[in-house]
DNA sequence: AAATCCAAGACGACCAGTCATATTGACGCT
DNA sequence: AGCGTCAATATGACTGGTCGTCTTGGATTT
């Protein structure tokens, strides 16, 4: 079966690339070279590379889902459940030399003018993880071990945001300071 | 005199083009036309591109610093200038129909691969505006008004990461509730 | 007249997407 | 089983357009 495989070889590459490179600077060529697939192929399973990027973000995003799980459904304190997702996600910067990022969040700028198709994926991408934040963060305060004097989802929405500003910090400095940071401001002063 | 003027208008237009719609989005001819220079003179006034953006992000910066002067001097307590900062910043976002966010951080993520003498122009920048803060919040801590228990460096920089986060959403959303939630979350929690 | 400055279009590189042709392989029929 | 059919895939040269940069002839100044 060469079908699935040639698809699943872009997806993979192009997932990688896109990643790594950004969306605008990265050719439909540079895909098809790392996924080892003639370029004139890359249109048999793709409409277009706009079409690539939309399900990229969904892979993306589903990885991300998966991460999501022991958050979700994890034993322990939620403070604990989410300090450990952090710590996780933290980890994968310097395991990819800083190279990369957070995919979603560089597409946010990268595509602010084009492709409304990938931009809504990002953004619903952004909402799901903001939602099980906020129920992690929510159930925290329900169970007592943080405060209450700020609404669950404010306090969500700011840990996103604010991580993915030390993410970006810490892919120009190709340095964990950024992140670590993070960890040690949000989890002494916020989530107590 | 022609030339200062010419050169002026490629210089402000370069800024309000590049600021609006991205460094590799935008091409000489998106500046010229907004100049209303003919594209054939930009390269009487300017190097390349890059040297254009090199003096963008250094204009940038120069407005930047001037909105940090009464941090530095203003009077008052420092975490009230602090306040009094942050807020005029998330000012301009709405000013500007959500449409810009942060030259500096759009810049460091489209410039992520390309052009070094730009991106050391906008870590300069960044390096900058983080010890300016990081003098407030240790004037802060050393008047007993807030907590001592993380350095002030790593607060600034935390801010800085948090807010360009923020901003970043914010554009995305056109909507000022993250920078909203910003000003509450770290002066509920984090400047006190 | 000499020197300097400016602008219009040309140039080459690059890129997303297309096309014509070649190849494959699944499937119905005998 | 053997064979013909046909739709899906493979392939890389090609197209149309855009972009950064440069060249060149003309305008302006001294």
């Amino acid at each position: 079966m060469a079908k699935p495989t040639t698809r699943e070889k872009l997806l993979s590459a192009g997932l990688e690339t896109l990643h790594k490179r950004g969306f605008n600077a990265t050719g439909v060529q540079d895909i098809t070279d790392a996924a080892k697939v003639p370029k004139g192929s890359f249109y048999n399973h793709f409409e277009s590379k706009d079409a690539l990027g939309v399900e990229v973000v969904a892979r993306y995003a589903a990885m991300g889902a998966v991460r999501r799980q022991p958050l979700v459904d994890g034993g322990g304190p939620p403070l604990v459940r989410l300090r450990a997702h952090f710590r996780n996600l933290n980890q994968l910067g310097p395991a990819a030399g800083f190279r990369r990022g957070c995919l979603l969040g560089n597409f946010r700028t990268d595509l602010s003018t084009h492709s409304p198709a990938i931009r809504a994926a990002v953004e619903a991408a952004f909402d799901d993880w903001t939602r099980v934040i906020a129920q992690v963060i929510a159930e925290a305060q329900e169970a007592g071990d943080m405060s209450r004097d700020l609404p669950a989802d404010t306090l969500a929405g700011f840990l996103l945001n604010a991580w993915e500003g030390a993410v970006m910090r810490s892919r120009v400095e190709k340095s964990q300071a950024a992140l670590d940071a993070f960890l040690a401001v949000t989890f002494n002063k916020i989530l107590t």
